[in-house]
DNA sequence: CTACAATGCGTTATCGATAACGCAAATAAT
DNA sequence: ATTATTTGCGTTATCGATAACGCATTGTAG
């Protein structure tokens, strides 16, 4: 590998004017600079990251503000670990990272952390946008920069970068399996829509993408709405029971629009074998959904890979910032179907 | 961020001797040994990577070791695009990565490159274990370490590593999606398996977890098998032809343990509306491959992300051998699930 | 024609970990 | 008791990139 010196000894100048004419301090004439970007062409000069990273180790700061661990059903502990993951990576390059949570109910305890995120004096920040008018008044004139992950405010046009899904297709791949496993032929059929609280862009683009689905692929098939309040098991276990009841029979399919699926695989565990062969289909491969579906309970589970969201952002936030790398406006993760068959695969 | 000299004040000790106790290269007494383990803990000492990479910078030599790109529809471009990316990676890192390509066809080819390749000098081989009887023998007395990817030869335990696919459980997911497609309830069905050339264990085992999926839970599926001999297309689609001309009608489903499901595809293309729209499942979302399950003729194609194997694989060996990491013996990628609606987000 | 800035380039300390080298003091061997 | 050897520790050059500093030479303003 050839190295700044290999260069200057090659065109005869020193390292200090190689080293101004990469980075374009200036000082140096455009003659010189010309042989110079020859020379570092045919030697392939790579710049060794250790010596870079070595010379500019400067404590770099850095959060990440996601909601609280333990809401919607455990998934923001995923993102969280991947945080961490990358969290302890960048410390042996010389960054800290520190993970904000704040309650994703409570408009108060969103701004408060976002204000003090804000004022704390980091460098960078990771941001699961998930009260989007909250957060976009409190934005607008952030001297910061921020990336988002899972959710996504795009009419902020500063923030580095968006790492996420594509909430809609994601909608529509559940329509399809979903409507596999209602078996061709066999209209009509009746499919629950379940739509948890919380009702953000994204859950609200998971239910058109499900319906557009159906609509375009499957008339046959006729999708009834039900609105959950309360991300909770007994809240969602009694107003699944008063909806079912309501009905003159089983509903020949239930999509939950995100991981409170796990609610419902465990009500219709409950209720026995009729209630556990309805298709069911959600989202997030969170702690304890596993059993449920290696019994067949939930069917599919989709998921946009939160640890590595996480983990993507925390990086990207800092080649960003530190590394100085382009990088892309909006990435968009791997939309993974989980079923009992490929379970073991996507267990770490 | 503690550094060896903030333990080493902090002990009151030097850094030479600190480096030594981490190291433990002796020269030291246990008491300060203590001490010094007691301090790292207490100022949570990590260690500087760019520092540590800076100093060791000396020319490490890997190489890969896998068939020719073209082979098997170009899926091993894929890998290879893998291990380009690590070798970029590792570049700037002060190592190198000589990529070395065989016949898979071949025996001959391959043992000459494999010798070749052990002669040569590196430090480490990545090898995709194609041809275990004849790598066995050569890799017996390997004196240098050396990393599967893609298949495996688990008898040879002083591997480092194995990273690669589940292949019985990835034919036993394609049975349930194929079982899926055909309907519930439209027995009796007919359903091809087509084996293609260059038998390995990973294509026998894909098969039998396809048959074993079947014959455990969908005892009305008839499976009928073809073993194709050249992996080429014209040769396809006249091995197809011949075996559906014999039949009273068309099959119900088409299953291809690997990627010459594109010659499949293209086959029924050509084929027409009646062909076209019979259940096509594959493996490898290799080029080309995109356009086929966008218009459907493709349902399901199974992949273990080849591209992610070999960029694994690769800093993989370099973890072990240059910064001493511990590796799991065998590591088992996911099994993604692609079909229409999820297709783009897996494009890169 | 002097002052003084701008240009072009070389020199050097620095980042943190590593490991060779050197020097005492302690211990062992003769 | 004297020479070897071992033990315990400090000192220092090194890896490659960075950027501050310094010193000429050329250009420009008063």
């Amino acid at each position: 590998m050839a190295t700044l010196k290999d260069i200057a000894d090659a065109v005869g100048v020193s390292i200090g004017t190689v080293d101004r004419i990469l980075h374009k301090r200036g000082r140096y004439s455009e003659k010189t600079a010309e042989k110079v970007r020859k020379a570092m062409e045919e030697l392939q000069y790579t710049p060794n990251i250790h010596a870079r990273g070595l010379k500019k180790t400067k404590q770099h700061r850095f959060a990440s503000l996601i909601p609280l661990e333990e809401q919607d059903s455990g998934y923001w502990k995923l993102l969280a670990d991947g945080i961490r993951r990358a969290s302890a990576e960048l410390g042996s390059y010389g960054s800290t990272v520190d993970l904000i949570f704040f309650d994703r109910y409570s408009s108060d305890s969103c701004s408060r952390a976002l204000q003090g995120a804000l004022d704390s004096g980091v460098e960078g920040l990771l941001i699961a946008a998930v009260r989007p008018d909250d957060m976009k008044r409190q934005l607008q004139d952030a001297g910061i920069p921020y990336l988002f992950v899972d959710s996504d405010i795009p009419e902020l046009t500063e923030r580095c970068s968006y790492i996420g899904q594509d909430s809609f297709q994601s909608g529509y791949l559940s329509g399809k399996l979903m409507h596999l496993l209602l078996g061709r032929g066999s209209y009509p059929s009746r499919v629950l829509m379940i739509e948890p609280p919380g009702s953000n862009y994204h859950l609200k683009q998971r239910m058109a993408g499900f319906r557009s689905y159906m609509e375009s692929t499957a008339p046959g098939v006729e999708l009834e709405r039900m609105k959950e309040d309360l991300d909770e098991e007994k809240s969602f276990h009694s107003c699944l029971e008063s909806c079912l009841e309501n009905r003159r029979s089983l509903p020949d399919g239930i999509f939950v629009a995100n991981s409170s699926v796990y609610y419902a695989a465990s009500y219709l565990k409950k209720k026995g074998e009729d209630y556990s062969r309805i298709p069911l289909i959600g989202y997030d491969l969170i702690p304890g959904m596993e059993s449920y579906i290696s019994e067949g309970i939930i069917d599919f589970i989709l998921t946009q890979q939160p640890e590595l969201q996480g983990y993507q952002g925390m990086i990207t936030l800092y080649e960003y910032l530190v590394l100085n790398k382009e990088v892309q406006k909006e990435v968009f993760v791997p939309l993974n179907i989980i079923t009992r068959e490929n379970l073991r695969t996507f267990e770490t």
